[in-house]
Order: C-alpha cells, then structure tokens, then sequence
DNA sequence: CTGGATCAGATTGTACATTATTGGACACAG
DNA sequence: CTGTGTCCAATAATGTACAATCTGATCCAG
C-alpha cells in the first residue's frame, strides 16, 4: 500500500480529524482501495475499534469523513457500509472532471513559469521511462504531472474537488490494466499538452485535457465492463 | 428560520446522520446562516452539547457533517469553527457552478416533458407574483426553479454538488438585497431560459444559464465588497 | 404460509478519564 | 522598566467504558 501514496497538493483543506482519527481513516481507506474490504461490506464500529486497538469514537469520526469521500455509504440506525463502486458513480465522477479539470487547466497555462514546464518534464519523463511496467508507479507519477498543474490554482475548492475525485478513481483503476492504445493514447496527449503549454496555447490545451479525463473515463468504465462480463459470463 | 427551507432535490444523498445528530446539524446550521452565531466564533463540543440539552458525540457528529459542507472549520486539538464566508470562498463556489450547471441544463433540455415546463412556468409565475417583494420566498422559489430541472439528472453526484453549493450560497444572499438592475435581469433570464427549454435549444440555454450564474455571483461578490467597504469606511 | 413476539447484535447517546492547548503569572535578563 | 521565557492551571478536545435504543432475523402460534 505505501506505494500507492500520493502526495496531496498543497494547501488541501486537512481532514481535520484527530490523530488516531486519521490513521484510521487512511488504515480503513487502504482497505478499501486495496479490495480487503469487500464492497458492501458492513463495517462494524465495535469490529474496527478492536481491530486497530482503539476505541469507538475515533472509528465514527473516520467512518464520517470517509462518507464525505464517497467511499462509506451510512444510514441511521444501520451503520456503515464499504461502498460497492460501480460504474455509474465512475462515470458521475469522470464526468465532473471534464467539467473542472480544463477550467483549471487553462489558468495553469497563463500563469506556468519555466519551472512548472521543467517540472512537468521531468515527470513525463518518468512516466516515459516507467512506461507502464509498474502501474501503480504510473498512477502516482501521473497523478504528480496534474497536480503541478493544480495545485497553485486559486479556487482551491475546485483543486480540491478534484483531489478527491483523483483519489477515488486511483482506487478504482488500480483493479485494471492500460490496454496498448491507451498507453499510446496517454503518452501522446501528456506531450501535446506540455507542447500548447509552452505554446501558451490556453484553450486548446484546456480542450486536449477535456478529451484526456473523457479519454480515461471511458478507459476505466470499458475496463469495469469487461469485468463485469467476464464476472456474469 | 423555517421560512428559509428549500426541499432538496430527490435522491440526495441523506446525511446519514443519526436523529440527534441531524437536527443538531439543522439548528447549528440555522445559527450559522442566521449570523447568530459570528464568522470565526468557536463552536465548543460541550457547550452546544448542553444548550440543545444533548451529550457530545451528537454534537461531534453534527460539527462533522457541517465541516463537510463547508459552514464550519475544524482543527486537530484545536476544535471547529464557523467559517467566515469571505468572498474567495464564494467566489469558489460560483465558478464551480458556472462550469457544473450548464451541463445539468443541457440535459435537461433534451428531457424536459410538458409537464416539466408547466412546473417551471407555474414557478417562474410566482416569482414574478412575489417580485423580490420577501426576499426569502423569492431565494426560496428560485432554489425550486432550478431544482426542477436538476433534480432528475442521472448524475447524481453532479446534482448533489450543486445543492450543497446553493444551499451555502443563499445564506450568503441571505445578508443582501437585489439591486433593482438584477432584479430585472434575473426575470429576464429565467424567461428567456424557459423559452430556450421550450424550442429544445439546448446550447442557447446551457450558455444562458452559465451567464445567469456568473451574472449571480457577481451580483453576490459586488454586494459583499460594498458591505466591506462600507465597514471599513 | 403468515404475522407477530422475542432476542441477539449493533448503533446511538451518556458519563467520565485522559491528554493537548492556551493564556497568564512570575522570575529573570537586558 | 520592559521584554522574554518557563511553568502551571484552566479549558476544552479526544478517547474509553458503558447504558439505552433500534433493527432484523428467527421462531413459533394460528
């Protein structure tokens, strides 16, 4: 799991949790991401507390923030449960992200400095380098390429908005392969969008990200598709 | 207090709350958006615990719930507090719903019955009845305006951020009148709106109501700056 | 097979112990 | 005399233990 970690951007709204709070919701997180937790399985305050040897307070107060994430589903008087995450909750969130993700993007490409462009190269780089043979490593550098994008942006909602929707779909594609094309597919656009950055080419670079977070979504819910299938087939 | 409720749209994610914790959540809410209780006042566990006559973990519960939609701010060890509503997070919010609802609307269009257009015609009907005269029943039947035609959008997450955005948003309002420009404007494009719906010009009224909400927010901000200046001054 | 009493299991609420922060008193150096 | 730093106590957050309440399922009676 630890290297499955990515670093947050800067000035994100803390969770605001205790510490034990929010170790727990990272230990609880991880068990979900990683698919220890079963989706729709309930998850039993006075269970968990045991578990990870505290008591039942700080496991509500992350079962709470971890409904705000979307990764808890609660109901009074019910409890909570993992939740199962299905294709249209994917494509609800992709669908957001076309929306956000070129608005942020075309304020990014007025105010990059030749740092930010070398940044970016540099992580492109090792995504190129990476190409792919550690996925996980994949998500986390291309997870780093946006959020130098991001990050600084003054609607910090927005950025972190997105900051959460990113961390659930990395639970998400974590579970799948990048088919060949979609490797090709990710590489070309990465390098057009640093070309029209460069090129201060605000709106077609804004345009090119749109099709890129369409591009992924539809990636990821083929992917979950094909499962799906092969699940029932 | 009560004459400020909006129903939600339908299928919103409920709180999840428990009985306690969710009308704690209401009545701190309300004192919030009241201004009962200040920008930046300290909201201290055992005190709301014992003036709506409860123990503390309700209250807990309810200041996690508030956190989640941005009314209150919380800090390891530290405790919550009522956010103070400045105009960066407004202005946040606003562009966030520039980018979102233009999309709600565009489906909307290609989906809206009779029947939906007679629930907007009949609303828009009171509102101008009503013309700003209670302010509060005007942000109300507006609220109802545009909930009509989001609240059966298949992206539920999409439709759920805008409902928490609104619901911050009018207790901002809240604190100003319309300028009798606005006033106008505001009739004017929600007729036009329903027009557009009418003849299926699904851009004409995506674009519309992207102005009409930049239209909003601009509204809101210039009222907020007066009222800054004219404390400062 | 239906329907309601019953009961185990879990959530929710209460009381209290523990631990962290904060502001102020006080001593001391400049 | 003023500014600085340390210690301490008050205050409040956090964690623990437990009581109360709710839910859902099981198991009979009809």
């Amino acid at each position: 799991m630890s290297d499955f970690k990515a670093k947050p951007p800067v000035g994100i709204e803390p969770t605001g949790a205790s510490k034990q709070g929010d170790s727990l919701y990272q230990l609880i997180r991880d068990d979900i991401i990683s698919g220890r937790l079963q989706p729709n399985e309930r998850l039993v305050v006075a269970d968990l507390a045991l578990r990870h040897d505290t008591s039942t307070n700080p496991v509500r107060e992350a079962l709470q923030l971890l409904r705000g994430e979307g990764f808890v589903v609660i109901s009074p008087n019910r409890g909570a449960r993992v939740r199962p995450i299905d294709q249209n909750f994917v494509r609800d969130i992709y669908e957001i992200g076309v929306l956000i993700e070129p608005a942020l993007t075309r304020w990014f490409v007025g105010m990059a400095t030749p740092e930010d462009i070398a940044q970016l190269e540099k992580v492109q780089a090792e995504i190129e380098e990476n190409n792919f043979a550690d996925p996980l490593r994949h998500s986390e550098l291309d997870t780093r390429f946006h959020t130098i994008m991001y990050e600084r942006h003054y609607n910090q909602h927005a950025a972190e908005l997105w900051w959460k929707h990113r961390e659930v779909l990395r639970a998400v594609s974590r579970r799948y392969n990048f088919t060949l094309a979609r490797r090709a597919q990710v590489l070309r656009e990465h390098r057009q969008l640093i070309q029209f950055i460069k090129d201060g080419e605000a709106e077609k670079a804004a345009a090119l990200v749109a099709q890129h977070v369409e591009g992924s979504g539809r990636h990821v819910l083929e992917q979950m598709r094909a499962a799906e299938a092969a699940r029932a087939g």
